[in-house]
Parts: structure tokens; C-alpha cells; sequence
DNA sequence: CTAGATGGTTGATGTCTTCAAGCAATAGGT
DNA sequence: ACCTATTGCTTGAAGACATCAACCATCTAG
């Protein structure tokens, strides 16, 4: 819907796509808007002196979880995590606790410190995405639906 | 700011949002999105025997580009590109050409079987988008037209 | 023609990614 | 209880990516 509303529009109907076929483009444009959320994210994370995976892994520990859930999360190898999790580690971000009803299990969890940095990266990322200024309150919910539907929580 | 609106709030205010709050919940729900989307583009990639960046930087070259156009498309150092672009090139999928007009220049472009790979990841990641399935092409318009607005072309 | 800017490459260092191998702890079947 | 998987995590090796500083070649401007 913009420039270009076709002049024989007589149905109650949205009378017509946009201008271009939908096909493709839609695809590109969750190729742009996917690499402009990162692009944010990690500029915002690379702020705090962190990677972009350090940020999306910290990102994720609202509340604690196990290596194996953040490297399913994470979509990579468990062996990743151990690494990744050691560099937080040592920055005192995170922590490590053996799970006492599984021994094997250690649940990562955010330090005070680690938690005031999801908190500065949420908030400057969010801040950054001027683009969404750009929408009415409505228009947003609208797009929180669609996405929702699109990409369900178990999304693949 | 958040939970602790005054419960006095006697103003002819948006009254309250739909359901949940979308302040935070659109930001979370466009993190969603991206992962999901970049996840299924990685592993589309890797069927073809790709990293998630040499992915990226095929379906750049629909037409040729320069070592540092690519570097600003992909948002990051020039120095990477040329390790990037040098796979590519020792796989067969790219090649280098020197500028005519500025000899310090020098344009990338896809060979045949680069243009190859790039339709056989677009199209596998396409289908592998079930989600928009789930969309009336109204709404996949719709979807399309809020993106676009968001995350215009110079997106940030 | 000299000084400076621009495009690209190289090398060093750190992080991510994957795989194979290994250890510790749990779960299941007998 | 016992033996055998299975599961969760770590380690090590090899390749890819990211970032920085230094470098050469080429172009641009004065």
C-alpha cells in the first residue's frame, strides 16, 4: 500500500498487491530486516565489549539453563558453548552451578554484572531501531502478529 | 518504566495496549525472527557446502561488486573479504576483475555455477520458510509493507 | 610532481565452528 | 546389584571469521 492504488478499484477489496509480485521479495526483505536487527544487535553488544554470540548468549539466560539448551538455542555444537561460556565467565558475567539433581547438568546463570549488560544492550539495540518509530501503535501489534505466526517460538 | 503505571490514570490516554504490552515483546518476537530466519539460511548454505558468510556473500552478486561495497554490505573489515572472496574463487563459485576504469578496483562476480549455488539456497531456503505459508497473500503483503518501512533499503 | 586519499592484500591475534575423542554421571534392562 | 547404553560437558585439532596495524598500488588534488 503506497503510491500507486489502481484507478479501477471498484471491489471492497484491497483491489490489488502492492506494486511488484510478492514472491520473492518477501523473502528478501526478512533477508534485510534479519541482517539489520544484527547488525544493531552486535554493534550495540561490540559497546559493551562483547561478540555478537557473547550477547545473544547472555541475551538468553533471563533465567538460568543448561549448556546443552543454550547450544540448542544457539543452533551449534555443545562444545561451542563450553567456550563461549568460559570468556563470560571470566568477565564475571556469568556463572556456572552444578545442578544437584543431575550432576552432570551445570546451569549457567547471569551475575549481578552480567545482568545490568542485557539490560544496556536491550535497551540501546531498542533504542536504535528507529525504524519502528515509523508505526503506529497498531501497525506494530500488527507485526507482532504476523512474525508471531510466521516464526512460532519452536520456529524453524 | 514498565509495570508501574499509576493506577490514577484518569487522562484520555491509548486507555492500554491490546494484550500483553508490545513494547519489549516486538523486539523479542524480531530477535525470534532473525535467528529463525538466518538459522534456515545457514543450514540451506551448508547443504551446498557454504558458511553462513560465503551464504551471504554469493546472493550479494546479483550483479558485481566491488571488494568494498561487499565489505560495507556485510559490515565488516575489507581484509575479510578477501579470505571471504578468495574461497569463493578457489571453489570455482566467483571470480576477481580488475576494473577498467579504476585499476585499484576490483569487481566480483559470480561465475555459472556460483549463479547455481545462489538459486539452489534461495530456493530451499524459500521453501524451507513454512511459516509464511501460514499467511493470506494479503497478509504476506501486509507483512511485506511493515518490514519495509522498518528496515528501508539503507536500513540501520 | 608531490602529498594525501582510496582499494586491496598480508600477518598476527582472538573468537567462533565443527568434528572426533574422552570422562563423569545417570538410566534401563536383566 | 551389574553391565551397558545414553546423556552432559570438556578437550584438542583444523578451518573460517573478525579486527587491527602495516603495506603496496593506484588514483586525486593541489
Amino acid at each position: 500500500m503506497s503510491s500507486n492504488l489502481p484507478y479501477t478499484s471498484t471491489m471492497t477489496e484491497p483491489t490489488v498487491l502492492p506494486a511488484a509480485a510478492t514472491p520473492d521479495r518477501l523473502m528478501d526483505q526478512l533477508a534485510r530486516a534479519a541482517a539489520a536487527y544484527y547488525r544493531q544487535f552486535a554493534a550495540m553488544a561490540a559497546e559493551s565489549g562483547l561478540t555478537l554470540m557473547q550477547g545473544k548468549t547472555l541475551s538468553l539466560l533471563r533465567e538460568p539453563k543448561s549448556m546443552r539448551s543454550l547450544a540448542e538455542l544457539l543452533a551449534c555444537d555443545a562444545s561451542n558453548i563450553t567456550g563461549i561460556v568460559d570468556r563470560l565467565e571470566t568477565r564475571g558475567l556469568v556463572r556456572r552451578e552444578v545442578s544437584p539433581a543431575d550432576r552432570r547438568i551445570k546451569n549457567v546463570l547471569l551475575t549481578e554484572e552480567g545482568e545490568r549488560a542485557v539490560r544496556r544492550i536491550r535497551a540501546r539495540v531498542s533504542a536504535g531501531l528507529t525504524g519502528l518509530e515509523r508505526l503506529s501503535a497498531e501497525e506494530r501489534s500488527s507485526l507482532q502478529d504476523l512474525l508471531d505466526r510466521v516464526f512460532p517460538d519452536a520456529a524453524g
